[in-house]
DNA sequence: ACTGCATTTCCTGCTT
DNA sequence: TAAGCAGGAAATGCAG
């Protein structure tokens, strides 16, 4: 097999030259910040298509779901577009997330831009005071809306529309979802009933997640057989930088990463791919890759 | 305080 | 020679 990697776009996070306007502003802005769109400045009714995939891309990330639980493709459609949506139009493109969605631009509309406030009544981790002096990192923030690990239920649909509907409780009384919050972040995990719940993303399931939303952090990581689950590193350091960055550890390197995933052999979490570098493939452990996971 | 888990760090030796 | 891989060993941070 040939490999691609000369066709491989040369992405260098730190310089703003592009061979190519990228399809995304800034390849590494699930942890530029939350905000680093256009978007949320300019009336929905004026968005274009590229703004509305950055909306429906913040309420994603601000929300912690699934990319899959959002159909993109479904809105490909620009803000004039978006705005003469029923409500009804929503449910039928969006499914379970029609609702909130509807209500977001609804409130977008009449209510005008509030910065970082756009998604926080949807969000359960909401920074309502800061207690501890102590700087917090970006990915910090970056909270599960519920307890359940990936491990044991990652799920597909079902998964999806667990977070939706936890999304869509919060959306609806924000005074609760103000107090869960105060909840979620004195017991985090108090009403699981899991044996051990996540401190935050794995290590495979970050790197699932940057596998499964490219746009994101185009560049990366690359599929080298999707049915398989076989994947391969296209930017090592990068990753690695990436994952140091979740993990407030800025002396990542791709060596220390590469031995964590080399741990998950083991567990079969990853399968070995002989004699081919930056190469791994999902083991039947690992949930959530599939296409059709279900 | 203790324990288990999931890394993180460091290392040696090997392969590409 | 550099980069990556394999895996042992110990350390670390967190949560229960």
């Amino acid at each position: 097999m040939i490999l691609q990697g000369s066709n491989i776009m040369n992405i260098n996070p730190s310089a703003s030259s592009h061979p190519h306007p990228p399809i995304w502003p800034t390849p590494y802005s699930a942890c530029d910040g939350f905000f680093a769109g256009q978007w949320h400045d300019i009336h929905p009714q004026y968005w274009t298509k590229f703004q509305v995939w950055e909306w429906l891309q913040q309420f994603v990330d601000t929300n912690q779901l699934d990319a899959n639980c959002i159909p993109f493709q479904e809105f490909d459609i620009n803000g004039e577009r978006l705005c003469s949506m029923s409500l009804q139009d929503f449910n039928q493109a969006a499914g379970a997330a029609g609702h909130i969605l509807y209500s977001n631009v609804q409130h977008l509309k009449w209510h005008g831009h509030y910065g970082s406030q756009v998604f926080q009544s949807l969000n359960v981790v909401i920074k309502t005071e800061q207690t501890d002096p102590s700087p917090i990192a970006p990915w910090k923030e970056d909270t599960f809306l519920f307890e359940n690990s990936y491990d044991d239920v990652y799920d597909g649909k079902a998964f999806c529309r667990t977070q939706l509907s936890v999304a869509a409780a919060n959306h609806y009384n924000t005074a609760y979802a103000e107090s869960e919050v105060k909840k979620a972040q004195d017991h985090p995990q108090k009403a699981s009933t899991k044996k051990h719940t996540p401190r935050g993303t794995h290590l495979w399931e970050f790197i699932r997640d940057i596998l499964l939303t490219p746009e994101k952090n185009p560049g990366l990581i690359r599929w080298e057989d999707r049915s398989e689950g076989v994947f391969r590193f296209l930017k090592s350091e990068a990753v690695a930088q990436l994952w140091g960055k979740k993990k407030n550890n800025n002396s990542m390197t791709y060596e220390k990463l590469s031995r964590a995933m080399r741990y998950y052999y083991k567990r079969e979490i990853l399968e070995r791919v002989d004699g081919r570098r930056l190469v791994y493939k999902f083991g039947k452990n690992a949930r959530g890759w599939k296409e059709n996971d279900s």
